[in-house]
RNA sequence: GGGCGGUUAGCUCAGCGGUAGAGCACUACGUUGACAUCGUAGUGGCCACUGGUUCGAUCCCAGUACCGCCCA
């Protein structure tokens, strides 16, 4: 056997991946141990429209490492796999397909066959981002393979499973106990989609907007046939009067004035007194035919804000939330404009009976009462859709004069002659609006019928749950943001006005009555003799996801997966869905089952380019993680996303750095290619494979022991889920101990006396490392344990080591940290004078104690090797030498007559200054008394000791600058 | 406006009571039995600012500034 120069990621990624799988290697339980306890974890489910992106790399890196560390240490491990069927992204994908094939849109198929449709896409599209997952390396048990949809009627064959039954005996289940309601309520609508959507899929964002100040002209006193007056006073801060003027008018901003229609008031707030004279009378709505001109009252309520515009606020109770608010507090009626696509209203009563009756209403002529068939849109603009009827409307209101206006002068740049002419105001300002996460259509607020989980009735174990531990989130500061969404928690709208999803298990019959059952024949026998028909409208998604840790494990079914792996271990997932999904997951399994869903929940970053910048499309800076692994491979794009992973951090990724962790991959190949050309892994005595040596050599029994440190630091690192710490960690050992040090010592040793136990304890630790690392970079590591020996098993079920503290041994600890510090001392020495790095010294002990001397005694060929240095010998310094310290020695190594004098007292002097000051800053400490009474005894001996070492080291730097000075 | 973070070497970040570390980058040297996807040595920091607590503060507390993110 010879090893090729580099690691072939890509043909070996692929053989690898599929021993696995052939091996059956994930599945749950595979590589228990008989009693092992369970370990299980559910994916976040990726969207069944998904592909890969950076962030599902670093999720399923992260629950990767997690899965195959304990499954490597033998426990009963379940990766639950799956996906979600996505009800808006999914069926706006078939539509498009649809319309590409030259196909009629959704509207005109039937419901069955267009989610027939959808089940084809599915069947054909639906597993893009499963195989991309499994280049990346994850260990998930694909055989037992989930989706949200499972089950659903027309499901087709394969598509079986018990999730839609879990969905509706949920809804049921909380229709019955009062958990779940339906009502008619102001909820955001995407006018694009034509749905609901729940206030998490809102964006909010700032754009360019317009606020316009318009004027109500106060009603007409019938008694007088006059308008209305009062005075309206302004003043300062000290009450000093700084306007006044007597109006027929009251001044409201609004940036949406087709909105102005359906106006029920005009709210002031109770403190403001300059519109107290007018609270409780009416005033005219300046929009729509003059003889239909509405009048509505004008309230006091604590909504509006007096230092805001003029004070004013027109209230649309459908069509703005707040304005909702303030209606229902004062009893104001809400008059709906627009239609499910964002037009204005064509239905209902003509415009003429509509005002009359809104007429009465604000009159108090008669009771509000449902309002629905009141039409407030005038005839010319039914039908417009919702920007064009505002430029008509400003349009109306401007040339009528009831803008607000503002004196405009203009000199005519020829004539000089002023023109002075009433401009409308008209304020341009960035307005916060918002957009639905997947059409981009603005939405509106809209009074329909939707479904409700009445979520203050059930929130409260899932916040007992975090506070008292049982599930425990990290980092800590998520819970806050956890703690402050539940405690201010809305109604969740869960009906989506859609086709694919699962259908609303409720049937109303001839009057409107509703009956809740898990099928229509359990629905007809809770109606006998009446005719059903059922809610035409879907599920939330997230409803079903949220069932998502019971659901995959077969619930409700009491199957053996749900006793064994429920509650699951460890969430891992992004701060984006804490509120869409993991808040969601603890209230309805803490509601349906009683028991939280999982006892941890890791909360990682986002994955930004490499200035930080979140990466998006429009930005083109988004980096394709199966771009990476095909030009550097899985394992070092998961080493990368591993030793960024830093908690409460976003991890900030370029190629560069996936290049560097390359690099890394060929280290580790190319000492063990070292390895296997010096015969480490040459036929070991039968039985000798994998067990641990017991060599007497210190540099084998000290990389033994830096082998155990290792261990306990990376199951430390990963039991406290610092991931970056243990990514760091592995990398140290193995490049900075195992390469640059252990390899280098082990070269003479392979030709002495302790060439066999050498080639045993390297054959050991080259083992552990690729066991150690195998969590974060599988690939590789489970080639070179492949190529390193017979194995009996692969090492996705390799033992993961259990030792620690026992395999140190403190005397050869000190000895090899002596004979490095030796090293490098030498090494300094000489590339600071200029030394040609061929060139062999004579290394002449000027003065040693006991223990120097048995280290360098011990061994000298590693010294004499790495140091590039003859056998040491004792002797004086001299003319021609220079100086090295190390612990209880000190050497001198002659460079010749033609050494520089100068700089080498350049370079002892620089060394005597930093360890004088270090020197200086410990004395100051212990001669302060204040110190010497206060602190800790034990750390007073500590700086005590560093003092003493500090000063023998500048003694004998000084001894060496005397010398050299009186040469 | 409310909340949550961040500010440490040129860059990316660890550290979080005992006077600062890593990787990358940079500089010089170098093909010594695996690795140039490499090796050796080095340069580089008033740990954002102002106070407080403490024998001692990058670390704890309060405030300020700037930068993010979330929710209004």
């Amino acid at each position: 056997m010879s090893m090729d120069k580099t690691f072939d990621a890509a043909s070996a990624e692929a053989r690898i991946a599929a021993a696995w799988e052939a091996a059956d290697a994930f599945a749950a339980g595979a590589n228990a141990r008989a009693g092992a306890p369970a370990f299980s974890i559910v994916i976040p489910p990726p969207n069944v429209t998904g592909s890969l992106h950076i962030g599902h790399a670093l999720n399923n890196t992260l629950q990767d490492i997690l899965v195959r560390w304990h499954r490597m240490q033998g426990h009963d491990v379940l990766w639950q796999p799956g996906q979600d069927h996505a009800g808006i992204a999914t069926q706006m994908v078939v539509e498009r397909k649809l319309a590409a094939e030259g196909k009629p849109p959704r509207r005109e198929w039937d419901r069955k066959d267009f989610t027939d449709e959808i089940w084809k896409w599915k069947q054909e599209s639906g597993g893009t981002i499963m195989g991309q997952l499994k280049r990346l390396g994850a260990s998930l048990d694909w055989s037992r393979n989930a989706f949200t949809m499972s089950g659903a009627p027309g499901s087709p064959p394969g598509e079986e499973g018990n999730f839609h039954d879990a969905v509706i005996r949920v809804f049921v289940d909380m229709y019955d106990k009062g958990l779940i309601y339906r009502g008619k309520r102001l909820v955001n609508w995407d006018p694009h989609f034509e749905t609901a959507i729940s206030d998490l899929e809102v964006e909010n964002r700032e754009v360019p907007g317009h606020m316009w100040h318009f004027k109500y002209p106060l009603a007409v006193n019938p008694d007088t046939g006059e308008r209305e007056t009062y005075d309206y006073v302004e003043r300062d801060a000290d009450g000093n009067v700084t306007l006044r003027e007597t109006r027929d008018y009251i001044s409201i901003a609004t940036t949406r004035p087709e909105t102005m229609l359906g106006d029920g008031a005009v709210a002031v707030h109770p403190s403001d007194a300059r519109y107290a004279p007018i609270v409780g009378k009416l005033c005219e709505i300046p929009v729509g035919p003059k003889e239909h001109r509405r009048l509505i009252p004008i309230i006091a309520d604590e909504y509006p804000d007096p230092d805001f515009g003029s004070g004013a606020v027109k209230i649309t109770g459908a069509h703005d939330f707040n304005d909702y608010g303030v209606a229902q507090r004062n009893g104001i009626p809400l008059y709906t404009l627009l239609d499910s696509k964002g037009a204005m209203r064509s239905d209902g009563l003509s415009s003429e009976e509509s005002a009359r009756l809104a007429g009465e209403i604000a009159r108090g002529e008669r009771e509000p009462g449902d309002v629905g068939q009141i039409n407030l849109v005038p005839d010319d603009m039914r039908g417009l859709d919702r920007y064009e009827a505002r430029k008509r409307v400003v349009a109306d209101i401007t040339a009528e004069r009831l803008a607000v206006t503002y004196l405009h002068k203009e000199i005519d740049r020829e004539t000089g002659a002023e023109h002075l002419e009433l401009r409308p105001l008209v304020d341009a300002k960035p307005i916060m609006q918002p957009f639905g996460d997947r059409s981009g259509v603005v939405i509106e607020p809209m009074l329909t019928d939707q479904w409700f989980v009445d979520t203050p009735k059930i929130v409260q174990p899932a916040i007992d749950a975090v506070r008292d531990g049982r599930t425990r989130i990290m980092p800590e500061q998520h819970e806050k943001v956890y703690f402050h969404w539940l405690e201010n928690i809305e109604p969740w709208t869960i009906s989506r006005q859609l086709w694919w999803g699962h259908q609303i298990p409720v049937w109303y019959d001839e009057d409107g009555n509703q009956f809740c059952a898990v099928s229509e024949a359990e629905a007809q026998a809770l109606a006998p003799g009446r005719t059903l028909t059922r809610d035409p409208d879907v599920l939330d998604t997230w409803f079903s996801s949220g069932l998502w840790p019971i659901g995959t494990l077969g619930w409700p079914e009491d199957t053996p997966e749900l006793r064994r792996y429920f509650p699951t271990d460890t969430l891992v997932t992004g701060f984006d869905i804490i509120f869409f999904w993991v808040a969601r997951m603890m209230m309805m399994q803490l509601a349906v089952v009683g028991e939280v869903p999982f006892r941890n929940v890791y909360v990682h970053g986002l994955v930004r380019d490499e200035k930080g910048a979140k990466m998006s499309k429009s930005k083109g800076n988004v980096i394709d993680p199966l771009d990476l692994i095909d030009q550097f491979g899985a394992d070092p794009l998961r080493f990368t996303l591993t030793s960024m992973a830093a908690m409460g951090r976003d991890p900030k990724l370029g190629p560069k750095h996936v290049e560097a962790n390359r690099n890394f991959v060929t280290k580790i190949w190319n000492a063990t290619r070292f390895a296997e050309m010096n015969g480490v892994f040459a036929a070991p005595a039968p039985g000798q494979a994998g067990v641990r040596p017991q060599p007497q050599h210190t540099v084998n029994r000290w990389i033994m022991g830096e082998t155990a440190r290792a261990r306990l630091a990376l199951d430390e690192a990963l039991a406290a889920y610092r991931f970056n710490d243990a990514a760091q960690g592995m990398y140290g050992f193995v490049w900075g101990k195992l390469c640059d040090w252990y390899v280098e010592f082990a070269k003479p040793l392979f030709d002495g006396e302790h060439a066999g136990e050498t080639r045993a304890t390297m054959a050991w630790v080259i083992e552990q490392a690729i066991t150690m690392l195998h969590p974060i970079m599988p690939f590789v590591t489970e080639e070179i344990w492949a190529l390193t020996g017979e194995r009996d098993k692969m090492l996705v079920h390799g033992d993961w080591p259990g030792y620690g503290a026992e395999l140190i041994d403190e005397h050869a600890d000190r000895q090899m940290n002596w004979v490095i510090g030796l090293i490098e001392g030498v090494r300094s020495a000489r590339a600071q004078m200029g030394v040609p790095a061929g060139a062999k010294l004579d290394l002449v002990v000027v003065q040693a104690d006991d223990a120097a001397r048995a280290a360098l005694a011990a061994n000298g060929p590693l010294v004499e090797r790495l140091a590039r240095v003859n056998p040491a010998r004792d002797g004086e310094a001299g003319r021609g030498m220079i100086s090295v310290a190390a612990p209880g020695a000190s050497f001198a190594l002659p460079i010749g007559d033609v050494i520089d004098a100068a700089a080498e007292t350049t370079r002892l002097e620089k060394a005597l200054a930093r360890t004088e000051k270090d020197a200086s800053g410990l004395r100051g400490r212990l001669s302060n008394p204040k110190f010497a009474r206060n602190a800790d005894p034990e750390v007073i001996e500590e700086t005590r000791a560093k003092l003493a070492e500090l000063d023998e080291d500048a003694a004998r730097t000084r001894g060496a600058l005397e010398q050299l000075r009186s040469l």
